[in-house]
DNA sequence: TTACAAACATGAGTAATCCTCACATTTGCA
DNA sequence: TGCAAATGTGAGGATTACTCATGTTTGTAA
């Protein structure tokens, strides 16, 4: 009882370790552990997904899957990290080597579509983020996410625009980015050809925004 | 069993009838039962609300809450359908007055601010949205309260430019109108002084969008 | 090879929670 | 006043996240 009442006191407390898997068959194991909850993430959605079933389609017990993740947001929390590494390399790589603004428009342009093409083919990523808001550790885990995404568009931009206001232009890119994520979420949950619309509005919004018309 | 595979199947059903409150007596309890889990809702988010908790709070027996509410999603709707209604009034009150280009800016302006005040003074609102992606009712609640309110924005829009194209017009608005929803929810969860700079940088941002430079 | 400690695996059981249902009480009305 | 419909109740059924006592496998040092 005791537990429970300090779990509900701080909420956004990261799920307390547990062993990491140190043998070849206990990582295969939690790498079926991951897969299984993916799939079924995306079948019925993180909030639908049973422990019990990730465990059957994973083929081990569920203490096993206790063994390895002390809680069910861990779990999802391991698949959204994985996620958030992914896209943080992708926009790094992308903005890289940008010199002038053409350069940058054709850049931001393609990450834009990386990302929308991301969310297309991952619904489970779009679940992952589902729990967002209700989850304050998962918040905050997107959060900074977001920052260090829009910390690579400051980076570029300061080097574009070196007159700029610093802190205008982090807000900027900050708020564009954010943008960014919401317009490709919204825009996989409605038809696709509206969704492509929704893209292109908002890629030239943000380009206006970011290096002038 | 067979009603819990059909829960499942069909996660978007609306919650099934029960019946409405006849009675004064009634009408006064649900309301209390609403009042109950508002203040549960702003205390500890809707996840953590417990019905026994509710009704508990609301003086009543965890049957009454049952006999009006047919399940715990049900009373998180009821809450947010408030909102919407609230926050629909609202926007078309700001926006119908609006003649020329200059009248928008303000009333825009106004809006936001509305919105942006709306939200810091009742977490309840953002916590009511946070299960929007998980749940696919309301997601489509509020995706349907978007389009509406978007709608108002177009018809004004048409207004001070006739010879826009609509389909363009329409995306545009929606687009404009989701950033700014995602704008105040983004705002309220960083500290104040970031959050007035992200929505002063969205209202430039949406303002240039809409009107023109 | 063998002994042994640490890592790993198991699944029946515990506790928390949503929701039902059979029955009691109150209300509006003929 | 009588009665049907509306409302009120809370113990208990059902589900599910998570624990723990116990058994099995693995790496390793003598």
């Amino acid at each position: 009882m005791d537990e429970k009442v300090s779990a509900k006191a701080d909420q956004a407390a990261i799920a307390s370790p547990r062993r990491a898997p140190s043998q070849q068959r206990s990582r295969e194991r939690v790498e079926r552990m991951l897969a299984a909850a993916s799939a079924l993430i995306a079948e019925q959605g993180s909030d639908a997904m049973r422990m019990g079933e990730v465990a059957e389609k994973a083929g081990v017990s569920i203490g096993s899957l206790y063994q390895f993740f002390p809680d069910k947001r861990a779990i999802v929390w391991a698949l959204a990290e994985r996620y958030t590494a992914e896209s943080q390399a992708c926009i790094s790589a992308a903005l890289k080597d940008v010199g002038d603004a053409e350069g940058f428009k054709s850049a931001f342009s393609e990450l834009v579509d990386i990302y929308y093409q991301l969310f297309l083919a991952e619904p489970v990523i779009r679940d992952v983020w589902s729990g967002t808001q209700a989850d304050k550790a998962l918040r905050e885990l997107e959060l900074a996410d977001s920052r260090a995404n829009a910390d690579f568009l400051v980076a570029v931009l300061k080097r574009l625009r070196p007159g700029a206001d610093p802190v205008q232009l982090e807000t900027t890119a900050f708020l564009v980015w954010q943008m960014g994520e919401a317009t490709v979420r919204l825009a996989i949950s409605v038809d696709r050809e509206e969704g492509d619309r929704l893209v292109a509005a908002y890629k030239g919004m943000a380009l206006r925004e970011l290096v002038g018309k």
